[in-house]
RNA sequence: GGCCGGAUGGCAGAGUGGUUAUGCAGGGGACUGCAAAUCCCCGUACAGCGGUUCGAUUCCGCUUCCGGCCUCCA
Protein backbone atom coordinates (compact mmCIF):
# COMPACT_ATOMS: atom_id res chain seq x y z
CA UNK A 1 0.00 0.00 0.00
CA UNK A 2 1.54 3.54 -0.92
CA UNK A 3 1.79 6.03 1.25
CA UNK A 4 -0.50 9.06 0.98
CA UNK A 5 0.33 12.74 2.82
CA UNK A 6 -1.90 15.47 2.82
CA UNK A 7 0.33 18.07 0.62
CA UNK A 8 -0.36 21.93 1.74
CA UNK A 9 0.69 22.59 -1.92
CA UNK A 10 -2.30 20.98 -3.02
CA UNK A 11 -4.71 20.72 -0.97
CA UNK A 12 -5.20 17.36 -1.15
CA UNK A 13 -3.81 13.70 -0.08
CA UNK A 14 -0.99 12.48 -2.64
CA UNK A 15 0.95 9.02 -3.24
CA UNK A 16 4.23 10.40 -1.76
CA UNK A 17 7.19 9.33 -3.86
CA UNK A 18 10.73 10.26 -3.17
CA UNK A 19 12.61 12.55 -5.53
CA UNK A 20 15.44 10.16 -5.00
CA UNK A 21 13.70 6.66 -5.09
CA UNK A 22 15.73 5.07 -2.68
CA UNK A 23 15.82 7.98 -0.03
CA UNK A 24 14.02 10.32 1.23
CA UNK A 25 14.86 13.82 2.70
CA UNK A 26 12.74 15.83 4.85
CA UNK A 27 12.84 19.06 6.77
CA UNK A 28 11.09 20.18 9.95
CA UNK A 29 10.90 23.63 11.79
CA UNK A 30 12.52 23.24 15.09
CA UNK A 31 12.73 25.47 18.32
CA UNK A 32 12.91 28.83 18.85
CA UNK A 33 15.16 28.70 22.09
CA UNK A 34 14.93 31.14 24.19
CA UNK A 35 12.22 29.30 26.78
CA UNK A 36 11.04 25.66 27.55
CA UNK A 37 9.20 24.27 24.80
CA UNK A 38 5.52 23.50 25.51
CA UNK A 39 3.29 20.96 24.46
CA UNK A 40 2.06 23.24 20.92
CA UNK A 41 5.84 22.66 20.33
CA UNK A 42 6.04 19.12 21.02
CA UNK A 43 3.05 18.33 18.56
CA UNK A 44 5.11 18.97 15.35
CA UNK A 45 7.97 17.34 16.72
CA UNK A 46 6.02 14.24 17.91
CA UNK A 47 4.27 13.93 14.63
CA UNK A 48 6.86 14.16 12.24
CA UNK A 49 8.23 11.85 14.17
CA UNK A 50 6.04 9.24 13.48
CA UNK A 51 6.39 10.49 9.83
CA UNK A 52 9.73 9.93 10.44
CA UNK A 53 9.62 6.23 12.06
CA UNK A 54 6.84 5.54 8.87
CA UNK A 55 9.72 6.63 6.48
CA UNK A 56 12.45 4.61 7.66
CA UNK A 57 9.67 1.57 7.77
CA UNK A 58 9.34 1.58 4.15
CA UNK A 59 12.87 3.38 2.68
CA UNK A 60 15.32 1.60 5.50
CA UNK A 61 16.87 3.87 8.66
CA UNK A 62 19.93 4.60 6.79
CA UNK A 63 17.70 6.02 3.42
CA UNK A 64 15.81 8.78 5.23
CA UNK A 65 17.43 12.34 6.27
CA UNK A 66 15.60 14.16 8.78
CA UNK A 67 16.59 17.76 9.70
CA UNK A 68 15.55 19.68 12.11
CA UNK A 69 16.78 22.99 13.24
CA UNK A 70 17.36 25.16 15.96
CA UNK A 71 16.88 28.58 15.91
CA UNK A 72 19.41 30.43 17.76
CA UNK A 73 19.72 33.90 16.45
CA UNK A 74 16.55 35.31 16.78
CA UNK A 75 14.71 38.98 18.49
CA UNK A 76 12.67 36.99 21.33
CA UNK A 77 16.29 35.23 22.05
CA UNK A 78 17.85 38.89 22.55
CA UNK A 79 14.78 39.91 24.47
CA UNK A 80 14.89 36.81 27.16
CA UNK A 81 18.49 36.66 27.35
CA UNK A 82 18.33 40.60 28.38
CA UNK A 83 15.55 39.84 30.55
CA UNK A 84 16.95 37.13 32.62
CA UNK A 85 20.44 39.13 32.29
CA UNK A 86 21.94 35.47 30.61
CA UNK A 87 24.86 35.59 28.22
CA UNK A 88 23.02 34.59 24.84
CA UNK A 89 25.08 31.73 24.34
CA UNK A 90 24.07 30.35 27.87
CA UNK A 91 20.59 31.22 27.50
CA UNK A 92 20.56 28.93 24.13
CA UNK A 93 22.67 26.16 24.93
CA UNK A 94 20.79 26.19 28.05
CA UNK A 95 17.31 26.18 26.49
CA UNK A 96 18.48 23.60 23.81
CA UNK A 97 19.69 21.06 26.20
CA UNK A 98 16.22 20.96 27.84
CA UNK A 99 14.21 20.90 24.47
CA UNK A 100 16.48 17.47 23.49
CA UNK A 101 15.36 16.01 27.02
CA UNK A 102 11.55 16.58 26.83
CA UNK A 103 11.43 15.33 23.60
CA UNK A 104 13.65 12.65 23.99
CA UNK A 105 10.98 11.89 26.97
CA UNK A 106 8.44 12.06 24.28
CA UNK A 107 9.84 9.32 22.43
CA UNK A 108 10.96 11.33 19.81
CA UNK A 109 14.16 9.99 18.14
CA UNK A 110 16.52 12.97 17.49
CA UNK A 111 16.58 14.01 13.75
CA UNK A 112 19.81 12.66 11.09
CA UNK A 113 20.84 16.61 11.76
CA UNK A 114 19.97 19.38 13.99
CA UNK A 115 21.73 22.53 12.04
CA UNK A 116 21.87 25.79 14.01
CA UNK A 117 21.10 29.06 12.36
CA UNK A 118 24.54 30.79 13.90
CA UNK A 119 26.83 27.90 12.53
CA UNK A 120 25.18 28.34 8.87
CA UNK A 121 26.10 32.59 8.22
CA UNK A 122 27.92 31.58 5.52
CA UNK A 123 25.25 29.88 3.73
CA UNK A 124 22.80 32.71 4.57
CA UNK A 125 24.92 35.48 3.10
CA UNK A 126 25.56 33.33 -0.10
CA UNK A 127 21.99 33.05 -1.01
CA UNK A 128 20.91 36.82 -0.10
CA UNK A 129 23.96 37.96 -2.48
CA UNK A 130 22.55 35.51 -5.21
CA UNK A 131 19.41 36.88 -4.49
CA UNK A 132 20.85 40.51 -5.15
CA UNK A 133 22.66 39.83 -7.95
CA UNK A 134 19.47 37.99 -9.85
CA UNK A 135 17.21 40.97 -8.92
CA UNK A 136 14.83 39.83 -6.34
CA UNK A 137 16.63 41.02 -3.59
CA UNK A 138 17.65 44.70 -2.74
CA UNK A 139 19.65 47.03 -0.05
CA UNK A 140 17.71 49.84 1.74
CA UNK A 141 18.92 51.33 4.54
CA UNK A 142 21.87 48.91 6.03
CA UNK A 143 18.83 45.76 5.73
CA UNK A 144 18.53 43.34 2.64
CA UNK A 145 14.68 42.54 1.92
CA UNK A 146 13.32 40.07 -0.66
CA UNK A 147 11.45 41.73 -3.71
CA UNK A 148 8.24 40.00 -3.52
CA UNK A 149 6.89 41.18 -6.63
CA UNK A 150 9.87 39.82 -8.49
CA UNK A 151 8.59 36.71 -7.89
CA UNK A 152 5.02 36.31 -9.74
CA UNK A 153 4.12 32.88 -7.65
CA UNK A 154 4.47 34.02 -4.33
CA UNK A 155 1.46 33.18 -2.10
CA UNK A 156 1.17 30.11 -3.75
CA UNK A 157 1.33 27.67 -0.91
CA UNK A 158 -1.06 30.12 1.59
CA UNK A 159 -3.14 30.77 -1.63
CA UNK A 160 -3.32 34.66 -0.91
CA UNK A 161 -2.43 37.46 -3.35
CA UNK A 162 -0.18 40.26 -2.69
CA UNK A 163 -3.18 42.95 -2.67
CA UNK A 164 -4.83 41.11 -0.34
CA UNK A 165 -1.82 41.09 1.98
CA UNK A 166 -1.71 44.17 1.73
CA UNK A 167 -5.19 45.37 2.48
CA UNK A 168 -5.09 43.16 5.52
CA UNK A 169 -1.70 44.08 6.57
CA UNK A 170 -1.40 44.69 10.42
CA UNK A 171 1.67 46.05 10.86
CA UNK A 172 3.29 49.14 10.01
CA UNK A 173 4.92 49.13 6.58
CA UNK A 174 8.47 50.07 7.10
CA UNK A 175 9.79 53.20 4.92
CA UNK A 176 12.58 51.78 2.98
CA UNK A 177 10.43 48.92 1.59
CA UNK A 178 9.72 49.08 -2.14
CA UNK A 179 6.75 47.07 -1.84
CA UNK A 180 4.88 46.79 1.61
CA UNK A 181 4.98 43.10 0.81
CA UNK A 182 8.54 43.15 0.32
CA UNK A 183 10.66 40.85 4.02
CA UNK A 184 13.41 40.89 5.92
CA UNK A 185 16.22 38.94 4.45
CA UNK A 186 18.90 40.52 6.70
CA UNK A 187 18.99 43.28 9.01
CA UNK A 188 21.75 45.45 10.83
CA UNK A 189 22.44 44.64 14.23
CA UNK A 190 23.96 46.77 17.01
CA UNK A 191 27.38 46.17 18.62
CA UNK A 192 25.30 44.87 22.01
CA UNK A 193 23.03 42.58 20.36
CA UNK A 194 24.39 39.15 17.67
CA UNK A 195 25.76 40.04 14.69
CA UNK A 196 28.29 39.12 11.71
CA UNK A 197 30.20 40.86 9.15
CA UNK A 198 28.40 41.00 5.76
CA UNK A 199 29.11 42.62 2.41
CA UNK A 200 25.54 44.77 4.13
CA UNK A 201 27.33 45.90 7.35
CA UNK A 202 27.35 43.94 10.83
CA UNK A 203 24.01 42.17 11.30
CA UNK A 204 21.78 39.08 11.72
CA UNK A 205 19.91 37.49 9.58
CA UNK A 206 15.82 37.78 8.66
CA UNK A 207 14.28 34.50 10.39
CA UNK A 208 12.57 32.81 6.91
CA UNK A 209 16.22 33.03 5.86
CA UNK A 210 18.09 29.89 7.99
CA UNK A 211 15.32 27.50 6.90
CA UNK A 212 16.08 28.00 3.27
CA UNK A 213 20.15 28.00 3.98
CA UNK A 214 20.22 24.89 5.96
CA UNK A 215 17.94 23.02 4.05
CA UNK A 216 20.32 23.64 0.90
CA UNK A 217 23.03 22.97 2.96
CA UNK A 218 22.03 19.90 4.37
CA UNK A 219 19.20 18.44 2.11
CA UNK A 220 19.82 20.31 -1.44
CA UNK A 221 17.76 23.07 -3.51
CA UNK A 222 15.01 20.41 -3.93
CA UNK A 223 13.76 17.99 -1.71
CA UNK A 224 10.40 15.75 -0.34
CA UNK A 225 9.04 16.82 2.63
CA UNK A 226 8.81 20.08 4.59
CA UNK A 227 6.24 20.37 8.04
CA UNK A 228 6.00 22.56 10.45
CA UNK A 229 2.77 23.88 12.24
CA UNK A 230 0.04 25.32 10.53
CA UNK A 231 0.68 29.14 11.74
CA UNK A 232 3.98 28.59 9.84
CA UNK A 233 2.28 28.28 6.07
CA UNK A 234 2.22 32.39 6.14
CA UNK A 235 4.50 33.89 6.05
CA UNK A 236 7.25 32.02 7.65
CA UNK A 237 7.06 28.42 4.69
CA UNK A 238 5.74 30.66 1.72
CA UNK A 239 9.13 32.97 2.43
CA UNK A 240 11.59 30.36 2.38
CA UNK A 241 9.79 29.30 -1.12
CA UNK A 242 10.23 32.69 -2.51
CA UNK A 243 13.93 32.76 -0.90
CA UNK A 244 15.14 29.34 -1.97
CA UNK A 245 13.36 29.26 -5.48
CA UNK A 246 14.55 32.57 -6.47
CA UNK A 247 17.94 31.97 -5.24
CA UNK A 248 18.05 28.59 -7.52
CA UNK A 249 17.10 30.07 -10.64
CA UNK A 250 13.33 28.74 -9.82
CA UNK A 251 14.06 25.18 -9.31
CA UNK A 252 11.59 23.91 -7.44
CA UNK A 253 12.35 24.00 -3.53
CA UNK A 254 9.79 21.56 -1.77
CA UNK A 255 7.65 18.49 -2.77
CA UNK A 256 5.53 17.70 0.27
CA UNK A 257 4.15 20.58 2.92
CA UNK A 258 2.97 18.97 5.80
CA UNK A 259 1.14 21.04 8.24
CA UNK A 260 0.11 19.67 12.04
CA UNK A 261 -3.01 21.56 13.30
CA UNK A 262 -3.55 23.40 16.35
CA UNK A 263 -2.85 22.76 19.98
CA UNK A 264 -5.04 24.35 22.48
CA UNK A 265 -5.33 24.03 26.47
CA UNK A 266 -9.07 23.37 27.91
CA UNK A 267 -10.13 24.61 25.16
CA UNK A 268 -8.52 28.11 24.84
CA UNK A 269 -5.81 29.36 22.83
CA UNK A 270 -2.27 28.86 24.91
CA UNK A 271 -0.63 31.81 26.19
CA UNK A 272 1.44 33.30 28.51
CA UNK A 273 -1.23 36.22 29.11
CA UNK A 274 -3.97 33.62 29.56
CA UNK A 275 -1.99 31.83 32.65
CA UNK A 276 -2.59 28.45 30.46
CA UNK A 277 0.90 28.01 29.09
CA UNK A 278 1.49 24.40 29.34
CA UNK A 279 5.49 23.45 29.12
CA UNK A 280 6.19 19.78 28.25
CA UNK A 281 8.00 19.80 31.36
CA UNK A 282 4.94 20.44 33.41
CA UNK A 283 3.05 17.53 31.41
CA UNK A 284 6.27 15.65 32.47
CA UNK A 285 5.18 16.16 36.16
CA UNK A 286 1.76 15.12 35.54
CA UNK A 287 2.06 11.52 33.59
CA UNK A 288 5.23 9.85 32.02
CA UNK A 289 6.12 11.07 28.41
CA UNK A 290 4.61 8.21 26.75
CA UNK A 291 1.44 8.80 27.91
CA UNK A 292 1.52 12.40 27.00
CA UNK A 293 3.25 11.22 23.37
CA UNK A 294 -0.46 9.01 23.29
CA UNK A 295 -2.46 11.65 24.49
CA UNK A 296 -1.22 13.39 21.32
CA UNK A 297 -2.14 11.01 18.75
CA UNK A 298 -5.31 10.48 19.94
CA UNK A 299 -6.16 13.13 17.40
CA UNK A 300 -5.40 13.34 13.52
CA UNK A 301 -2.51 15.46 12.94
CA UNK A 302 -4.18 17.89 10.98
CA UNK A 303 -7.04 18.77 13.70
CA UNK A 304 -7.13 21.01 16.34
CA UNK A 305 -5.82 19.23 19.74
CA UNK A 306 -8.04 20.26 22.83
CA UNK A 307 -4.98 19.04 25.68
CA UNK A 308 -6.86 18.22 28.92
CA UNK A 309 -5.58 16.93 32.30
CA UNK A 310 -8.66 14.00 31.01
CA UNK A 311 -6.88 12.96 27.78
CA UNK A 312 -3.53 12.52 29.59
CA UNK A 313 -5.05 10.11 32.23
CA UNK A 314 -7.10 8.47 29.77
CA UNK A 315 -3.70 8.01 27.69
CA UNK A 316 -1.57 6.70 30.90
CA UNK A 317 -4.63 4.16 31.65
CA UNK A 318 -4.90 3.07 28.10
CA UNK A 319 -0.73 2.38 28.18
CA UNK A 320 -1.74 0.24 31.54
CA UNK A 321 -4.10 -2.02 29.57
CA UNK A 322 -1.41 -2.89 26.83
CA UNK A 323 1.55 -3.24 29.32
CA UNK A 324 -0.55 -5.44 31.43
CA UNK A 325 -1.51 -7.74 28.22
CA UNK A 326 2.24 -7.19 27.22
CA UNK A 327 3.40 -8.44 30.84
CA UNK A 328 1.05 -11.78 30.36
CA UNK A 329 3.00 -12.63 27.23
CA UNK A 330 6.19 -11.96 28.49
CA UNK A 331 7.57 -15.58 28.43
CA UNK A 332 6.31 -15.61 24.88
CA UNK A 333 8.37 -14.42 21.72
CA UNK A 334 7.22 -11.98 19.45
CA UNK A 335 6.40 -13.62 15.59
CA UNK A 336 5.34 -12.03 12.79
CA UNK A 337 5.21 -8.59 11.06
CA UNK A 338 1.72 -7.62 10.93
CA UNK A 339 1.55 -4.12 12.34
CA UNK A 340 -2.23 -3.33 11.61
CA UNK A 341 -1.43 0.47 12.38
CA UNK A 342 0.82 0.19 9.24
CA UNK A 343 -2.52 0.42 6.92
CA UNK A 344 -3.93 3.31 8.71
CA UNK A 345 -0.77 5.35 9.15
CA UNK A 346 0.17 5.24 5.21
CA UNK A 347 -3.55 7.19 5.09
CA UNK A 348 -1.88 10.31 5.66
CA UNK A 349 -0.81 9.34 9.26
CA UNK A 350 -4.43 8.31 10.39
CA UNK A 351 -2.93 7.51 14.45
CA UNK A 352 -6.69 8.09 15.50
CA UNK A 353 -7.16 4.65 13.41
CA UNK A 354 -4.07 3.03 13.76
CA UNK A 355 -4.71 3.14 17.84
CA UNK A 356 -7.89 1.73 17.05
CA UNK A 357 -6.32 -1.43 15.22
CA UNK A 358 -4.03 -1.41 18.07
CA UNK A 359 -6.89 -2.11 20.29
CA UNK A 360 -8.32 -4.71 18.71
CA UNK A 361 -5.05 -6.54 18.30
CA UNK A 362 -4.84 -6.11 22.45
CA UNK A 363 -8.37 -7.38 22.57
CA UNK A 364 -7.55 -10.80 20.60
CA UNK A 365 -4.56 -10.93 22.34
CA UNK A 366 -6.25 -11.06 25.81
CA UNK A 367 -8.68 -13.66 24.14
CA UNK A 368 -6.22 -15.50 22.72
CA UNK A 369 -5.72 -19.58 23.94
CA UNK A 370 -3.24 -20.70 21.97
CA UNK A 371 1.03 -19.88 22.57
CA UNK A 372 1.38 -19.12 18.39
CA UNK A 373 -1.77 -16.83 18.75
CA UNK A 374 -0.24 -14.75 21.86
CA UNK A 375 2.80 -15.16 19.82
CA UNK A 376 1.58 -13.52 16.34
CA UNK A 377 -0.58 -11.00 18.54
CA UNK A 378 2.57 -9.57 20.54
CA UNK A 379 4.39 -9.24 17.53
CA UNK A 380 1.58 -7.16 15.59
CA UNK A 381 1.14 -5.06 18.55
CA UNK A 382 4.87 -4.43 19.40
CA UNK A 383 5.70 -3.40 15.34
CA UNK A 384 2.56 -1.18 15.49
CA UNK A 385 4.28 0.30 18.65
CA UNK A 386 7.65 0.66 16.84
CA UNK A 387 5.64 3.21 13.93
CA UNK A 388 3.63 4.93 16.77
CA UNK A 389 6.99 5.26 19.23
CA UNK A 390 5.22 3.67 21.85
CA UNK A 391 4.87 0.48 24.03
CA UNK A 392 8.37 -0.64 23.40
CA UNK A 393 9.27 -0.51 27.56
CA UNK A 394 9.38 -3.14 29.49
CA UNK A 395 5.91 -3.97 30.72
CA UNK A 396 7.58 -4.41 34.24
CA UNK A 397 9.44 -0.95 34.33
CA UNK A 398 6.28 0.90 32.97
CA UNK A 399 3.69 -0.79 35.35
CA UNK A 400 5.89 -0.17 38.32
CA UNK A 401 7.47 2.93 37.48
CA UNK A 402 10.79 4.08 38.58
CA UNK A 403 11.08 2.18 42.44
CA UNK A 404 14.20 1.91 43.84
CA UNK A 405 14.70 -1.61 45.13
CA UNK A 406 14.63 -1.14 48.45
CA UNK A 407 11.08 0.48 47.89
CA UNK A 408 10.05 -2.83 45.70
CA UNK A 409 11.85 -4.99 48.90
CA UNK A 410 9.60 -3.00 51.05
CA UNK A 411 6.28 -3.92 49.04
CA UNK A 412 7.70 -7.32 48.36
CA UNK A 413 7.70 -7.69 52.11
CA UNK A 414 4.11 -6.02 52.66
CA UNK A 415 2.75 -8.76 49.81
CA UNK A 416 4.28 -11.70 51.94
CA UNK A 417 2.66 -10.68 55.23
CA UNK A 418 -0.36 -10.06 53.48
CA UNK A 419 -0.33 -13.38 51.77
CA UNK A 420 0.19 -15.43 55.17
CA UNK A 421 -3.00 -13.26 56.64
CA UNK A 422 -4.75 -14.40 53.70
CA UNK A 423 -3.31 -18.21 54.18
CA UNK A 424 -5.07 -18.09 57.80
CA UNK A 425 -8.52 -16.24 56.59
CA UNK A 426 -7.44 -12.94 58.21
CA UNK A 427 -9.12 -10.90 55.30
CA UNK A 428 -9.11 -7.86 58.00
CA UNK A 429 -5.68 -8.04 57.93
CA UNK A 430 -5.39 -8.82 54.52
CA UNK A 431 -7.21 -5.24 53.37
CA UNK A 432 -5.69 -3.58 55.59
CA UNK A 433 -2.27 -4.08 53.74
CA UNK A 434 -4.06 -3.64 50.84
CA UNK A 435 -5.43 -0.60 51.57
CA UNK A 436 -2.22 0.89 52.89
CA UNK A 437 -0.16 0.36 49.63
CA UNK A 438 -3.02 1.62 48.08
CA UNK A 439 -2.76 4.92 49.91
CA UNK A 440 0.77 5.21 48.41
CA UNK A 441 -0.52 4.77 44.72
CA UNK A 442 0.77 0.65 44.74
CA UNK A 443 -2.33 -1.60 43.29
CA UNK A 444 -1.94 -5.37 44.57
CA UNK A 445 -3.15 -7.92 41.71
CA UNK A 446 -4.12 -11.40 42.59
CA UNK A 447 -3.44 -14.06 40.51
CA UNK A 448 -3.13 -17.80 39.59
CA UNK A 449 0.67 -17.40 40.08
CA UNK A 450 0.39 -15.32 43.35
CA UNK A 451 0.44 -11.87 43.85
CA UNK A 452 1.85 -9.16 41.97
CA UNK A 453 2.44 -5.16 42.35
CA UNK A 454 1.59 -2.26 39.87
CA UNK A 455 1.53 2.01 40.15
CA UNK A 456 -1.98 2.77 39.97
CA UNK A 457 -2.65 5.55 37.47
C1' G B 1 -12.87 42.69 5.26
C1' G B 2 -9.94 38.54 2.66
C1' C B 3 -8.16 33.39 2.69
C1' C B 4 -8.44 28.44 4.88
C1' G B 5 -10.42 24.62 8.05
C1' G B 6 -14.16 22.43 11.20
C1' A B 7 -19.33 20.86 13.34
C1' U B 8 -20.28 12.79 14.61
C1' G B 9 -23.52 9.40 20.68
C1' G B 10 -22.09 11.83 28.08
C1' C B 11 -16.64 12.58 26.53
C1' A B 12 -12.58 11.45 23.05
C1' G B 13 -12.43 10.13 17.98
C1' A B 14 -12.40 7.28 12.90
C1' G B 15 -15.13 6.22 8.71
C1' U B 16 -18.76 5.44 5.01
C1' G B 17 -23.91 6.79 -0.83
C1' G B 18 -27.35 1.53 1.92
C1' U B 19 -24.71 -3.41 6.40
C1' U B 20 -23.77 2.63 11.25
C1' A B 21 -15.47 1.86 13.98
C1' U B 22 -12.51 2.23 18.37
C1' G B 23 -11.47 3.93 23.43
C1' C B 24 -13.21 6.19 28.07
C1' A B 25 -17.33 6.90 31.19
C1' G B 26 -22.18 4.42 32.39
C1' G B 27 -25.65 -0.11 33.10
C1' G B 28 -26.06 -5.62 33.46
C1' G B 29 -23.50 -10.40 33.88
C1' A B 30 -19.09 -14.07 34.43
C1' C B 31 -14.71 -14.61 37.31
C1' U B 32 -13.01 -13.18 42.36
C1' G B 33 -12.59 -13.83 50.11
C1' C B 34 -11.89 -8.41 48.71
C1' A B 35 -9.51 -5.62 44.82
C1' A B 36 -7.49 -5.27 40.00
C1' A B 37 -7.30 -7.19 35.28
C1' U B 38 -9.92 -9.90 31.71
C1' C B 39 -14.25 -11.80 29.11
C1' C B 40 -19.71 -11.47 27.51
C1' C B 41 -24.09 -8.25 26.75
C1' C B 42 -26.27 -3.11 26.39
C1' G B 43 -25.91 3.11 23.18
C1' U B 44 -29.00 3.30 15.41
C1' A B 45 -24.86 9.77 17.07
C1' C B 46 -23.52 12.37 12.69
C1' A B 47 -25.37 21.32 13.61
C1' G B 48 -29.98 23.38 10.81
C1' C B 49 -32.57 24.04 6.06
C1' G B 50 -32.96 22.85 1.03
C1' G B 51 -31.19 19.93 -3.39
C1' U B 52 -29.27 15.41 -6.19
C1' U B 53 -30.56 10.06 -5.35
C1' C B 54 -34.51 4.30 -4.92
C1' G B 55 -31.62 5.67 -0.53
C1' A B 56 -27.32 11.15 2.36
C1' U B 57 -24.16 11.34 8.41
C1' U B 58 -21.39 10.66 3.70
C1' C B 59 -22.24 14.53 -2.64
C1' C B 60 -24.00 19.95 -3.83
C1' G B 61 -25.96 24.78 -2.09
C1' C B 62 -27.42 28.05 1.76
C1' U B 63 -27.67 29.26 7.10
C1' U B 64 -25.79 29.16 12.04
C1' C B 65 -21.84 28.36 15.23
C1' C B 66 -16.51 27.39 16.24
C1' G B 67 -11.31 27.71 15.05
C1' G B 68 -6.73 29.24 12.35
C1' C B 69 -3.97 32.76 9.22
C1' C B 70 -3.54 37.92 7.05
C1' U B 71 4.40 39.57 8.11
C1' C B 72 5.98 37.47 16.89
C1' C B 73 3.75 32.46 16.80
C1' A B 74 4.31 25.05 16.59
Amino acid sequence: MALTLYNTLTRRKEEFAPLDPANVRMYVCGPTVYDFAHIGNARPVIVFDVLYRMLRDRYGAGHVKYARNITDVDDKINAAAKANGEPIAALTARTAAAFHEDVAALGCLPPDVEPRATQHIAPMTRMVEALIASGHAYVAEGHVLFAVPSMPDYGRLSRRDRDELIAGARVEVAPYKRDPADFVLWKPSPPDLPGWDSPWGRGRPGWHLECSAMSEVHLGETFDIHGGGLDLIFPHHENEIAQSVCAHRGKPFVKFWLHNGFVTVNGAKMAKSEGNFVTIRDVLKQAPGEAARLAMLTAHYRDPLDWTAERLTEAKRTLDRFYLALRAVEDVPATGQGAKARGALDDDLNTPLALAALHEDLAALNKAQTRAEKSRLKGALLDSGVLLGILQQEPESWLKGASSDSGAAEIEAQIAARNAARKVRNFAEADRIRNDLALKGILLEDGPGGTTWRRAG
